[in-house]
DNA sequence: TTGAAAGCGCTACCAG
DNA sequence: CTGGTAGCGCTTTCAA
């Protein structure tokens, strides 16, 4: 078999536990024995069993990170940037996390499925990103799994989702309602007054919150009436942006902007209008959520809301680690401000 | 403390030991001891202890997937494939695996810390994506590491680069060499003859591979003479496509196709040509690798190699579980033939 | 500052 | 088919 702490201790001549408090250097342990301890260490090549000292300790240094599409860079920044911060070796205790980074698909049992197996690892932590599903059979389950891991020692953190109702697990929220009520603000006031909107997946709560900011910007400019003839649902992926620009124009060609939930389906939107020999931005802009860098690059005409994607991730591994204290109402805006990337033209007829 | 399998057995008023055997599914159990089982389980909402069942039985669920860069759906699309496999129930032996994606931002040592961090957890399997450095002194510790976690116990399965010298760890491969041979015997024979390419990072195989395949279509067209002058190096990412376009046209102005070395770096050229004003396809024909579906969706007259991510992570994913045996040689070639997206035009003045 | 020893919760072997 | 039980390798009191 591999070889053991027991093995360590004997080479270097001292007990399992003195090895044992030389790595977790938890303890005060005499130089000239530490590294007796070391070099045995390097010499045997010896790895640590993380299991058996997951049991013992009762904790493990695996961070869960939950998102909805693992394909999709949204998701790939901030799981990046979680893991970059949580696999620095910690001051307090033991050396650097390992995030374990699940795709759920979107599916919510996979989600509890998830969150099940991270729990039998005895995860450190959990961060669930991206948006939550709104049902009310979903969130008690998620409040129970959550209320267990919590438990059981684990710190939960949401990421670019609200705080759930009835628990007080610190949320990295982005300000969704907001960035969308401004874009399409920005729309109108350069002229547009017939805009399609490309909603993401029923019952999600960055749907929903991006959804209203749109609308509230119509309303206060008294086109609330054509708004939701003008929306049309779909999920987050980009055939969704082209299926759904197709249905747009379909019942308003005169449509002079498009507004999509996210960078991926506006890019969708963008193939569809150019299939059809829209031209982008002179007939129609089209502007997303998101600011992923390749989008933008791929389709300069493309008009995004910037989301700190990274800087969120940085704060939810800060959170679930514990480096950073929450505020009191547990909720962190990341970002502050929205930014809008401008490159919208004004309406053909303006 | 959390719920145990003591607990468990005390309620079903049996022994742990079959309780263990329930769980496992390994062995025969009575109908209604089983369900007995089941119903405390239930009840008592017992979570296995993943730490503890890994150190008895010496091996737990975790499988690592390494990937480059997390945030390009190149890898995240492999990554998915991957846990989608091996995510459901295995037959022979245990539950679904949990995949443990480490993102080595392409750094070597990284590469080997997450591998002694797998070895630490007790993966039962890791899965190595993406190119690999070519550089000896890495090769050596790499094959150290890996041989140590096979003799550990863990599958070790290359997914996207070609096997290890000296080693016999399966490998599911793309063609990379004559996919990039195909697509530049394409463009000549459209008639383009200054044709830029912008390659990946130094010392990995697959920069090396794709440049070979194009080097040697140029050369069976005598074209060999500008190739070195015609050459770009960068990274990855879409800032090295970018800054490579530029620097393509300040050498050969008369440019009329740029192959690019993955389509990340194909988006960025995209950008870079449009700041500058000139059209694509019709002025420079613009190609990449990958084949990801949202880059073609934004810009439709970029061309592409199909590269088969999904079914080499399943691949990948089989392999790594032992699901399917590796052919004599060890190597699963992936996709068979690369296909090439056409939608090039001829250069201007053909 | 160090050692001895008692578990952590589960698996698997050996009886029955 | 089921129970008893000896570890798996590490952490952590408690003494020395």
């Amino acid at each position: 078999m591999a070889v053991t702490l027991a093995d360590v201790a004997v080479r270097a001549g001292v007990s399992a536990a003195t090895v044992s408090r030389v790595l977790n250097g938890n303890y005060p342990v005499a130089g000239a024995t530490r590294n007796r301890v070391l070099r045995a260490v390097e010499e045997l090549e010896y790895v640590v069993n993380g299991p058996a000292s997951a049991l013992a300790a009762a904790t493990s240094d695996l961070v869960g990170v939950l998102v909805n599409d693992i394909a999709d860079p949204f998701f790939g920044i901030m799981a990046g940037a979680v893991q970059s911060e949580i696999g620095e070796p910690t001051a307090e205790r033991g050396g650097p996390k390992l995030a374990v980074v699940c795709n759920t698909g979107g599916s919510p049992e996979r989600e509890l499925t998830f969150l099940t197996l991270l729990q039998r690892q005895r995860a450190a932590a959990v961060v669930l990103t991206g948006g939550a599903l709104e049902d009310d059979a979903h969130r008690v389950a998620l409040t129970g799994r959550l209320g267990r891991l919590e438990s059981a020692g684990a710190r939960v953190v949401l990421c670019g989702r609200p705080p759930l109702a009835d628990t007080d697990f610190p949320a990295v929220t982005f300000d969704n309602r907001e960035g969308a009520r401004r874009i399409t603000e920005h729309l109108l006031t350069l002229g547009h007054r017939r805009l399609g909107y490309l909603a993401g997946p029923q019952a999600r709560t960055t749907t929903r919150h991006r959804l209203e900011g749109h609308r509230a910007a119509l309303a206060a400019a008294g086109l609330a009436g054509d708004a939701a003839r003008l929306t049309v649902r779909g999920d987050y992926g980009r055939s969704a942006g082209y299926a759904g620009a197709v249905e747009l124009l379909a019942r308003e060609p005169e449509l002079t902007a498009i507004v999509a939930a996210n960078d991926t389906v506006a890019l969708g939107a963008c193939a569809a209008l150019r299939d059809r020999g829209v031209r982008i931005p002179e007939d129609v802009s089209v502007t997303g959520f998101d600011d992923l860098p390749f989008a933008v690059d791929a389709t300069p005409a493309l008009t995004t809301v910037r989301l700190p994607l990274h800087e969120a991730g940085v704060r939810a591994g800060k959170l679930a680690l514990g480096r950073e204290e929450p505020p009191a109402d547990g909720v962190v805006t990341c970002g502050g401000e929205l930014m809008v990337r401008d490159s919208t033209a004004p309406p053909r007829d303006a």
